[in-house]
DNA sequence: AACTCGGGGAT
DNA sequence: ATCCCAGAGTT
């Protein structure tokens, strides 16, 4: 047993060596705090900071968020990924401004009814932001407390989540909270990092079970998962005589919802499925190369088809739910990542016309 | 308790 | 190519 508890110990190491210049840390704004946690959900520091940067200068308060268009929200989303979490963002927004009189809420029932707030993520706000004593257990956190207690269980079952919960709850301090709370995700995001952990510089490794072991990098212990399967489609990217594409919205909720994004179609005849569908007369130009998108749960193989539009542009197609896209002016929409990088070729194909 | 939901960095 | 990242919502 060591002298000083885990969280004196993470204290003293965040006191020397922890990440204190984050762009959400140059000053104590719950607005802030709120926007990077939700943003840093499933995705890593060096991937937020621009979007970050970029959605706090054009929204700087709840306010202006609460008062944006969603689709604004989603442009600046625009490759972030989990749009799910943007649309909640934008919809809690307007909750604090109309339930919470614009101020954040700091009960943690409030903020975990708010959409898009977890257990984890209420707790990481209310203890970075308040300094409220509160667990939180993210990807760092998991992986901290299931080498430091050589956990051999799979961590993404649900009874070794809860007692990785009882532990976290355990170590969590009673003063510095959001010290600590920083501190125990910048060491799991470094020095505890999930591949060549650098125990050497690690102020836990005195009593920590996964060290002993010998080998820590094989904890934390993951369930097999299945192979992810691959599903195909089409997009048909219709140019019209004055070389706009046409865009649909997506539904709004599920895979890439509320997003803008080409006519998809399934194998078979293109030229028909459009008449049919989008009502519209086309003819079909050589299929670029397929692109590979992948997801966390399956992989989509995409065919992009030009195509051209033949006759006059319908009336019916410009409407709250498709738009001929100029690729020539970018407007602010939100996109997924492949048809963004779709409709950035179709603009280098205009610049050299 | 198992699925769904993105995209990219690291390996 | 796989793994996983400051997880939450739905079924």
């Amino acid at each position: 047993m060591s002298k000083a508890s885990l969280s004196r110990r993470l204290l003293a190491w965040y006191d020397r060596h922890g990440r204190k210049t984050l762009p959400w840390k140059r000053k104590r704004d719950a607005y802030r705090i709120w926007v990077s946690e939700i943003m840093l959900q499933q995705t890593q520091v060096t991937t937020v900071i621009p979007y970050f940067e970029r959605f706090i200068a054009r929204f700087p308060n709840v306010q202006s968020l609460a008062q944006a268009k969603l689709d604004e929200v989603l442009h600046l989303w625009t490759g972030l990924g989990y749009y799910a979490r943007a649309r909640n963002l934008h919809q809690a927004a307007q909750r604090i401004v109309r339930e919470h009189a614009g101020k954040f809420p700091r009960g943690f029932e409030a903020v975990t009814d708010l959409p898009g707030v977890g257990r984890s993520t209420a707790g990481a706000i209310l203890a970075l932001a308040f300094d409220q004593r509160h667990p939180i257990l993210d990807g760092n956190v998991k992986r901290v407390l299931a080498r430091y207690h050589a956990i051999d269980t799979p961590v993404n079952k649900r009874a070794t989540e809860e007692s990785l919960w009882q532990l976290a709850e355990k170590h969590t301090p009673r003063s510095r909270i959001a010290d600590y709370t920083q501190a125990i995700m910048d060491l799991g995001a470094t020095v505890c990092a999930r591949a060549k952990p650098q125990c050497t510089g690690c102020p836990l490794r005195t009593d920590c079970r996964g060290h002993r072991s010998g080998t820590p990098q094989d904890f934390p212990v993951r369930a097999a998962k299945q192979k992810t399967p691959v599903k195909a489609t089409h997009m048909l990217m219709i140019r019209d005589a004055r070389g706009r594409v046409l865009l649909a919205r997506r539904p709004p909720a599920g895979l890439w919802g509320g997003l803008w994004g080409f006519p998809e179609c399934a194998d078979g005849n293109v030229r028909q499925w459009c008449r049919k569908t989008l009502g519209l007369n086309i003819c079909t130009e050589s299929p670029w190369p397929m692109l590979r998108h992948s997801f966390s749960h399956f992989h989509l193989d995409i065919t992009p088809i030009p195509a051209r539009l033949v006759g006059g542009t319908d009336r019916a197609m410009e409407n709250a739910e498709t738009v001929w896209y100029n690729v020539r002016r970018p407007d602010r929409r939100g996109l997924s990542a492949p048809v963004k990088r779709l409709l950035e070729q179709l603009m280098s194909i205009e610049e050299t016309n």
